[in-house]
DNA sequence: AATAATTTTTAGCTTTGCCTAAAATAAAAG
DNA sequence: CTTTTATTTTAGGCAAAGCTAAAAATTATT
């Protein structure tokens, strides 16, 4: 695994999120990386040259093997940085991302090797992700939306959607964290909001931020 | 104090280990860089227009006050970096300094004030070289060569210079490490090299080992 | 199927940062 | 005080990565 540039990497990251093992379309790829259509038919030129990706002219772009190994290298990175961020520096989830954005290139494995042992062989990352592991494996994506769930249940929110810095800032007002534990009271006929209650009351959570939390029975 | 490329920061360091607040030649800025004089001139030329040097033509470049805040805050970067590495990832003091060089470009304020928090707020490095403050503060430099001291003194390792990996290897063949006390047993007349002495026994230690190791009376 | 609309690519330009080779300046030696 | 040597700067190139504007290919619409 050579080096490469932070750029490639943001492509490869890119990738990865949008497609998957999928090929992506030029004008996707282009918006998610922040740069011009023209560009990204460079970039990917130069990657392509590198064995990362395959591209068909016209019809999209999508990773090897190699590619997706890469790819699965980064998010490892990010993950872990995250975890230590929120773990030991006491950043809150809503902060971590534009940082671990920057570690994330960070070139050393011996160091991903540390610090994964320093922050205890975690799986999940503060929001509940899978961590690959070194050797690309992925744990479970844990839990299902909790619009999912049915009334009555009692459930513990294990996972979180990057859905924006709003979306994170409402979690904190409504003081919601992964690890919490609530029972579903009710889920509204009308507009599919749900009601959770925990020891210290009750209150009603939208439809679209319920989609955005994930939760196991418990 | 905007964002800088990479490249600027290093030329940065390079400086202010050079020459401090002197001017440096050309010559020396490149070998320390490790790029070729004329790409120097150019480097230097873009920071001039950022007002973070000084440029003479011929003569030499001299860091800015707004340099010199630069320097340091990249150097306070580095230190915190490399404490964290040896500290709580257990890394060698040999191995940590082409890693901290990598860290020491992440931009983030708020990241090195927890950093240091989550250090202890220490005021010394691994190697034992201070730690800029946050406001541009040095704490002293501490210790003087072993080859300082007098027969008989008890002493304590407090700092070792950066003597290359060679250096280092010997320290940890000779198990010295900061904070260890010997006393000064002899000092050659011959080629002043010097016996030290503790508890476990005594052994000689090369003129130019002790050069680089420095120490307190204790 | 032909035209219109959208997407992608090509062509050409910009900046950063490095390079080599040649010219200019400063320093050292006779 | 010239001449030789060493250092520094210019001049001109190259690769990465971005951009705009125009051309080409694909997709959608009559």
């Amino acid at each position: 695994m050579k080096n490469h540039t932070e750029s490639e990497e943001n492509y490869i990251k890119a990738l990865y999120h949008l497609g998957g093992e999928q090929p992506v379309s030029n004008g996707d790829l282009a918006q998610r990386v922040g740069a011009k259509g023209s560009s990204v038919t460079q970039a990917v030129k130069r990657l392509g040259q590198k064995d990362l990706v395959n591209v068909v002219p016209y019809k999209g772009v999508q990773l090897t093997p190699q590619g997706i190994r890469l790819a699965k290298s980064i998010l490892r990175k990010h993950r872990l940085w995250e975890t230590f961020l929120v773990d030991k520096l006491g950043f809150g989830w809503d902060e971590v991302h534009p940082l671990a954005e920057q570690l994330e290139h960070i070139q050393s494995d011996e160091l991903i090797d540390r610090l994964f042992q320093f922050l205890g062989s975690p799986k999940h990352d503060p929001h509940g992700d899978p961590i690959p592991e070194r050797d690309g494996q992925m744990p479970p994506f844990l839990g299902q939306p909790i619009g999912a769930f049915t009334a009555g249940a009692e459930i513990r929110i294990v996972r979180v959607e990057d859905a924006g810095s709003e979306f994170f800032d409402q979690l904190d007002i409504m003081n919601i964290n992964l690890g919490n534990t609530y029972e579903i009271r009710a889920i509204s006929a009308f507009d599919s909001s749900v009601e959770l209650g925990s020891t210290t009351g009750s209150f009603w959570l939208s439809q679209s931020m319920c989609a955005n939390i994930y939760a196991v029975q418990s």
